[in-house]
DNA sequence: CTGAAAGCGCTTACAG
DNA sequence: CTGAAAGCGCTTACAG
């Protein structure tokens, strides 16, 4: 138990049990539970006695408890930074969905991007006897010491981002696959000099961004300077606050591959704010493809991922697992695909 | 129990439980427990021993068999339309943070804004026995059938729309005050022909709206045409596509108090194929402020609402219920701000 | 200050 | 097909 406040409030008034509904009908606890089990050895008659009972006494039944004698769990735990990112708050939908019609609640905890509160709030969700856990770290999160938190009970599925020194599940976005598509999108349209824009060079994600920025150019015979990956935290606000940043480093560029749509919507502002037009005088793409992306001026081109999508895929994955703890752990990517918007170059709607 | 397919892992090999602890250390359970519970009443060296003991063992308290004792619980069920929705999203990440402040987790449940869904939902979240409940109604709910189903047990706190024939507490949004700003807003800048566009008449948030919206044009001196409120489905597509049904209604019109931001954005579309300008041919406000009212072209003026600290609000006011059970029911009203963008005609950025 | 005992609501072999 | 008994992991009077 952590020492920290626990909120536990006295709840149910004198709940109905499966002892009042014996009781009731005339038969043993046994025979009440058969019938909510679904159990065939109960006769038609008595189960219908009963379930006119329970429905009477207004019965609630108590998962907590049949978990406890049956050493099962019926919840598991969804570890996300924060709920107001659409792109989480969409996974987490899925999530949900897809855990609910397996008969699974979600515990929901979120983090803040903070390692400390990450472990904080995986502490307490462990006590709560979570089936599995799915979680989408921190940025600097410390794989082994989450590790150690969950001991070998726990089952966990690892989204979006690599986490070092465990051995759970992953599922991630197909990153550099992606990069590459946006790159060779910009190609196309005759760009050479293309910049590539924000992120940390230490998250997996931006290193895989990178690689298939890379990939792309040196495929078209360019080699890129490496002056042209400019760092930037993947906020919109950071994003236009450097884009002078990005134009002392590489002041040939006429395109950027941005590391996600927040980067590349903060360069839009960054860059009218400088009387250059995105879309027309500069072109760049962005990544995740959030409901803002079609909304902006001019429309972001862009890699569509499909949140909601993922979120029932990791909810799946990770139901195998709790099924099956014993196999190997597995890497899945999920497909990424380009949406051509206005502001790689197409006139703007 | 739900007749529904009934997800439940076998999990924990072999758990650590305070008896093992009470074992190694050579004391009983009870004095385990009472070092768990940071009881007093434990001579200093014993609570030393038993915590190294704990910490080696890497015990981890089960939160479920101490709530079956102890007659308590120490979570929170949050039923929301759809996480996809960012007002929903941060509403439910301030719910999320508050309830987590509190020792308590959240439960998550979610609708698709079906009443026969949220009944199901909400019949699965109670069998985990939650100290209480939080809902933002799906559209159309039977009140009295929620009621039924949580019966005496379960407290619960309706966000958002007012649902008829139930005592629980009420927290809303100030529908009729925020109407009546945006409106006032667009008579200041000189506009008589207003109309109301979008929502379903029969919702209790969208009546409210179009109160504040009336209030304020009789207090200009203007009785609104009933024409002039025009009902339309809150989405983005639906009031895109029935734009032309309100220049049907009021062709005369000169500006639009719109039912929220997705009615808003979807009117400025339609306009913009019709070759009308939002902002300068055309004024409209929206109501909500979600991300993309600031991004659009031009800029959405719109009623901020701070849906996090709408849920962090929610929270609270739900605890306090949970802690009080015999008190009054509340009804709570949440604040709401103008603002002003370049959707009203002000000239865009 | 510590321990033995009972019990929260449920389920599951095991008899019958 | 039904019932008596034990037990999941914890807590709490009650003795000592």
């Amino acid at each position: 138990m952590t020492t920290s406040q626990t909120g536990s409030a006295r709840s149910r008034r004198k709940q109905v049990t499966v002892t009042d509904i014996a009781r009731a009908c005339g038969v043993s606890r046994a025979t009440v539970s058969l019938v909510l089990r679904g159990s065939p050895l109960v006769h038609a008659d008595t189960r219908a006695r009963v379930e006119a009972e329970l429905k009477k006494q207004r019965y609630v039944y108590n998962r907590a408890a049949a978990n406890l004698r049956r050493q099962t769990s019926s919840s598991v735990a969804l570890l996300i930074n924060d709920l107001s990112n659409p792109f989480f708050a969409e996974f987490a939908a899925g999530v949900d969905e897809a855990l609910g019609e397996e008969g699974y609640v979600t515990l929901l905890g979120s983090t803040g991007e903070s390692p400390q509160r990450q472990l904080a709030v995986l502490g307490s969700l462990v006590e709560h006897g979570p089936a599995g856990i799915i979680l989408s770290p921190a940025e600097h999160s410390d794989g082994a010491a989450l590790q150690r938190l969950l001991g070998a009970h726990t089952p966990a599925l690892v989204f979006n981002r690599a986490l070092p020194d465990v051995d759970w599940d992953f599922l991630a976005l197909d990153n550099e696959r992606g990069a590459r598509l946006a790159t060779e999108h910009l190609l196309s349209l005759g760009h050479r000099r293309i910049a590539f824009y924000g992120g940390h060079a230490d998250s997996s994600s931006c290193r895989q961004r990178r690689q298939g920025y890379v990939a792309a150019m040196r495929a078209a015979g360019i080699e890129p300077d490496a002056a042209w990956l400019v760092e930037c935290a993947p906020t919109r606000f950071e994003a236009a606050r450097q884009t002078g940043e990005l134009f002392a480093c590489a002041p040939e560029a006429t395109a950027a591959v941005c590391y996600n749509d927040n980067v590349a919507l903060g360069l839009m502002l960054g860059l009218s704010a400088r009387g250059v037009r995105p879309g027309a005088d500069f072109a760049l793409t962005g990544f995740d493809d959030i409901a803002e992306a079609a909304l902006s001026t001019p429309p972001l081109t862009t890699l569509a991922a499909q949140p909601r999508a993922c979120g029932r895929l990791a909810a799946e994955l990770l139901l195998q697992r709790v099924r099956d703890p014993g196999a190997a752990p597995r890497r899945v990517i999920a497909p990424v695909t380009l949406v051509v918007r206005g502001s790689s170059g197409a006139a703007a709607m």
